[in-house]
RNA sequence: GGGCCUAUAGCUCAGCUUGGUUAGAGCGCUUCCCUGAUAAGGAAGAGGUCGAUGGUUCAAGUCCAUCUAGGCCCA
């Protein structure tokens, strides 16, 4: 028996009474517990960064997170979810150096590192509270409990063994870095501060003459020079190399006055005009290693001055030469190394050149440009000096200049390894492929050695110790530390600043060694979950069995985040990838289409928007509504519309159902007749539920939630809007056959949904389908069993005429301006497969439209319609090819009813289709429509066609009669509050004839409708009931 | 500068993998119909040079190329 269903309901409401119906009966450990023996599938949850609230794009993310584990559970599989918290790194430490009003490294080493750490671990324990909340509200089934934190003692022991592995294998190095530095603060710049702090400014443009020394090519072009342009003459002390772009085209020009310079043969003209000859041309490759004298001899720059070849040298400005200081720029740092050039630099710190350089000695480095452009001036190398205004980045705190400075800093050697992760990411199925061989692939094949460490404090702390001798100890875990420092510290907190106060004699020569000062990357942290969330491999846990991942899922920002430290660091430490399939998540965006960010104050809050709405509609937002690859709109708007069409609709069916098996005393589990004895509406229906939940196993298990969603959302509407609506007059004589047939779609789709809207499937499951145990739940079943012996794609497409033939009859009876009330004498149908159809399907369409019949259109006298015919292309053009249009020609021009004739009689027919000759066509080839002359209410659509006939009888004008008296009563009993089991008795009088024939014919079928146990022709009742069409006193009462 | 994604109705989006001659849905608007579950449902109307250009093809929203605009990521 059914549980008593509430036709209206409050989703939000509800869902909270499911929260804690799961926390009751420990629903989630249930599961998890019931599928302990079955094969794993993996899931890896990628940690949040706990240093704010959580946003909307987080709901998103662990909707997917959630609806595959769950999808797979009922699949069979066992899927442990273990919840994780990205704890360290600069997000946390700002956001404390913010709530502490700190300017910079001075103020935290004031307050003292140990001091400032623990703000740092108290700030994260706060915001995971939040994500906490957020993350059981939407009811992402995720363990919590054990969660893994990336600050944990064991957690970062394993990431010290990670890097220890590699450490020895030689990929862990320690080498210059060029970065965004700030000279008066005395620190690097992350890339979030660098944005902040763009300036436009003016700065020298200098095009400076490098003459070529190279005897060759001094041979073939006395005097030649190249011609190099720079916007910071003051690097150019420090000047190593020059770089040209390998595939580009160089000229070796004489100008105007004689000179000779090498430039860019897509530059010369604008540098030189039309006034220059070209001596020479040749591709930048030749240009490899030829030597020039350089611009100042202030430093010792041993071994340098040649041109090297660099891919990111471009032909767009300047003159296609690049002067390169590796020690001051980035891209120049990777060309010179390639190169083994030395990195020299002259410049201090605190931003001054050192003063020892001649000229420029103790100079701030901006100031040094003009004492520098005049001496270039002054030797005659200056080609061209301009003012050139734009944006150079500048210190957000104090707005000094910033210096792309080189800096020492530990590196994994990831380029050691490209090939590897080329192959890794080869063998990984990425959601949308797209990126797999783009966005990553590309990442990919431009990898640079990964720059692992960070001068700063709330990290994992790099584990290597050096000692005065550069002798260098990496140390994998608290125990290894112990031992090699002579004192027990296995039971230390592992971060700064403790772990710096422990020192060990040197393995190689005993001298004291310290550990080096950086911390790591905090996504080399994230990066290692795999091993590090279950403590391996100081921990007895065997994490290879759940290594590596089936299935993660995060949005696009991580390809070069954690989608790319996983596999870094699991190719590095395992040789093999830790995911095999990804999902790559498009962003959220607001109803306007921007980023959502707290300064534009169009962030919708999880949990406040869950409240309004529910989880289950966020959700199924989420899953299926756009495609989750790419960026989406969300708002109020988009996340109501999903509760009407697809939640409410649902839900209503289901109190429908409920609603009729209550009134019938129906047992789900008594006996219904056979499928194959049922119905055909029935048939259909089974069919289709089945369909179903194949349709949506094969969606998910590529993943594709929006496809699932969209099967879903058109089998509710399909179940509601025609199956009920076809069938409601058998659910009120309780008829066991639909309610089994419903009740069975119901189970199939509630299945179905479960992953998807884990709460109103839960509540439907509770109070339609639960075997009466405590504790039965839908989130422990098993994906159906579809019955493929019920699926009938006949059916299902005798069933879809079926429907568009009503739709057809419902624009003609629109066109009629003749009511759906009024019942007609019959219909003519034209379609295709309509000759076929069983009676009961016929029925079908006469029931809907309110027709006494139906005939084939075609069974009509031939004066009653014409035919039209059109060629099929689709048919024709793989026959005929090129002559196709030739052939539909004829067809257009054929005399149509001839043709449907031979057709008919013969099964082809022939037409002149020109230059061709005769050509002979089957049935197939063309696309007849038939519709009737005069008299008719007629639509026709793709050569399908029916056609109402008109003529109202007084019988008939009766029968319409008699169905607004039934209108009208059932809707005063409605108006009256009646339920709908109650028996009423009706009472009229009239001195119309035509109504007192209308009873005479109809008051048993009227009473039938309405449950009316008498009618009277007298005065009386308590509810007087207006018939406006009908000169009539009506009233009925309550029995 | 590089890579990727996107562009279809007033708005939000399907359709494109596999080309077929009237391009769909929802929301909104107008008119009407139906209602014994429904916060629903149905019909008609208005609203589309399917971003632009060129190409392939008998046939292009769909395939190819180029371009334009927007977005994301990276320099």
């Amino acid at each position: 028996m059914y549980r008593a269903v509430p036709a209206q309901i409050d989703l939000p409401a509800m869902e909270h009474e499911i929260l804690s119906l799961w926390q009751l009966q420990s629903t989630f450990e249930r599961s998890l517990e019931q599928s302990k023996a079955r094969p794993s599938w993996v899931f890896y949850e990628g940690p949040p960064t706990a240093n704010g609230t959580p946003g909307t794009h987080h709901v998103e993310a662990r909707a997917f997170k959630d609806i595959f584990p769950r999808y797979r559970t009922m699949k069979g599989y066992h899927v442990p979810r273990q919840a994780g918290w990205d704890c360290h790194g600069l997000p946390v430490e700002l956001a404390v150096e913010k709530e502490l009003g700190f300017t910079g490294k001075q103020d935290i080493e004031a307050f003292g590192v140990a001091e400032f750490n623990d703000r740092c671990r108290e700030s994260v324990l706060r915001h995971v509270g939040e994500f906490t909340e957020m993350t059981r509200r939407m009811g992402y089934w995720v363990d919590m409990d054990s969660a893994y934190w990336t600050m944990d003692s064991s957690y970062v022991q394993s990431v010290w063994w990670s890097l220890k592995q590699i450490f020895d294998k030689g990929l862990l190095v320690q080498d210059h870095r060029v970065a965004p530095y700030c000279p008066r603060c005395g620190t690097g710049l992350s890339d979030h501060e660098l944005a902040q702090g763009y300036e436009t400014v003016v700065d020298p443009s200098v095009y400076v003459r490098f003459p070529i020394t190279d005897p060759a090519f001094v041979a073939k072009y006395p005097n030649a020079a190249l011609l190099v342009w720079t916007t910071t003459p003051w690097t150019l002390v420090s000047n190593t190399a020059v770089a040209v772009k390998p595939s580009a085209q160089y000229v070796v020009a004489q100008i105007a006055d004689g000179e000779v310079l090498v430039v860019a043969a897509e530059l010369a003209a604008s540098l030189f005009g039309e006034d220059f000859v070209v001596l020479g041309e040749m591709p930048g490759t030749e240009l490899e290693h030829i030597a020039y004298e350089r611009p100042f001899d202030l430093i010792e720059i041993p071994d340098a001055h040649y041109v090297i070849l660099a891919d990111y040298v471009t032909t767009d400005d300047g003159t296609g030469l690049v002067h390169q200081a590796p020690a001051f720029g980035a891209d120049d740092l990777t060309s010179c190394r390639a190169y083994g050039l030395p990195v020299v630099n002259p410049v201090r710190p605190d931003g001054h050149f050192n003063d020892e350089v001649p000229l420029v000695g103790g100079v701030f480095f901006k100031k040094a440009d003009e004492a520098l452009v005049a001496l270039l001036q002054k030797n005659g190398k200056l080609f061209k000096h301009v003012q050139y205004e734009h944006s150079y980045p500048h210190c957000w705190r104090c707005h000094t200049p910033l210096i792309y400075y080189a800096q020492p800093s530990w590196y994994i050697r990831t380029t050691a390894i490209k090939d590897s992760l080329i192959a890794q990411n080869e063998a990984t199925n990425w959601f949308p492929n797209t990126i797999k061989h783009g966005r990553f692939g590309d990442w990919l094949e431009n990898n640079v050695d990964w720059a692992l460490s960070r001068n700063r404090y709330w990290g994992t702390p790099l584990p290597i110790w050096r000692c005065e001798n550069e002798h260098l100890v990496a140390v994998g875990s608290l125990a290894e530390l112990s031992e090699l420092s002579g004192r027990d510290v296995s039971s230390s907190d592992p971060h700064r600043p403790f772990v710096d106060d422990i020192t060990l004699p040197c393995p190689t020569c005993s001298a004291t060694a310290t550990r080096v000062p950086e911390v790591i990357d905090c996504w080399y942290d994230s990066g290692a979950m795999p091993f590090a969330a279950v403590g391996y491999p100081q921990s007895a846990i065997d994490f290879q069995a759940q290594y590596p991942a089936d299935f993660i899922c995060e949005a696009i920002d991580q390809t070069r985040g954690w989608f790319y430290t996983l596999m870094a660091i699991g190719t590095l430490v395992f040789e093999e990838s830790s995911y095999k399939n990804v999902v790559c998540l498009g962003h959220i965006l607001d109803e306007d289409g921007r980023k959502m960010s707290k300064h534009l104050g169009n962030v919708l809050e999880p949990i406040g928007l869950m409240n309004d709405h529910g989880a289950d509609a966020v959700r199924w937002f989420m899953l299926a509504s756009g495609s989750p690859w790419q960026a989406r709109r969300v708002g109020h708007a988009a996340i109501g519309d999903v509760v009407r069409k697809t939640l409410l609709t649902y839900w209503n069916t289901v109190a429908f159902q409920s609603l009729y098996g209550r009134l019938a005393n129906w047992d789900p589990a008594g006996t219904a007749p056979a499928p194959a004895d049922r119905p055909v509406i029935d048939r259909w229906l089974l069919s289709e539920a089945n369909r179903l939940a194949i349709e949506v196993d094969a969606a998910l298990d590529q993943f594709d939630t929006q496809r699932a969603g969209r099967l879903l959302a058109t089998f509710v509407d399909d179940l509601s809007n025609w199956y009920v609506r076809r069938s409601r007059r058998r659910f009120w004589d309780g008829d066991p056959a639909a309610l089994a047939t419903l009740h069975e779609a119901l189970r199939i789709t509630t299945l179905c949904m479960a992953p998807f809207t884990p709460f109103i499937t839960e509540r439907v499951w509770q109070d339609l389908m639960s075997n009466g145990e405590a504790g039965d739940s839908v989130h422990l079943q098993s994906w159906p069993t579809p019955e493929s012996g019920l699926v009938d794609d006949k059916l299902a497409k005798e069933m879809a005429l079926v429907r568009r033939v009503v739709e057809l009859g419902r624009a003609a009876r629109a066109s009629s301006a003749v009511r759906t009330r009024q019942p007609l004498r019959r219909a003519l149908v034209s379609a295709s497969g309509w000759g076929e159809l069983s009676p009961e399907l016929i029925e079908q369409v006469c029931e809907e439209l309110n027709i006494l019949s139906t005939d084939a259109l075609d069974s009509e006298e031939a004066g009653l319609v014409d035919i039209s015919m059109k060629a099929n292309f689709r048919a024709l053009g793989q026959r005929f090819g090129k002559q196709t249009p030739l052939v539909a020609n004829a067809i257009a021009e054929a005399d149509a009813a001839g043709i449907q004739a031979s057709l008919r009689t013969t099964g082809s027919a022939v037409v002149d289709a020109g230059e061709l000759g005769t050509v002979s066509i089957t049935a197939d080839e063309v696309i007849v429509t038939e519709s009737p002359r005069e008299g008719w209410a007629v639509a026709t659509e793709a050569g399908e066609s029916i056609a109402l006939d008109l003529v109202i009888t007084d019988e008939l004008r009766r029968a319409g009669l008699a169905r607004e008296v039934v209108r009208a009563i059932q809707e005063a009993r409605k108006n009256s509050g009646f339920e709908i089991s109650d028996r009423i008795s009706i009472w009229w009088t009239s001195t119309d004839a035509d109504a007192q024939l209308m009873w005479a014919a109809h008051a048993n079928e009227i009473a039938g409708e309405v449950l009316a146990t008498s009618v009277s022709e007298a005065a009386g009742g308590a509810i007087a009931v207006s018939v406006p069409e009908l000169d009539l006193q009506l009233a009925i009462s309550r029995n």
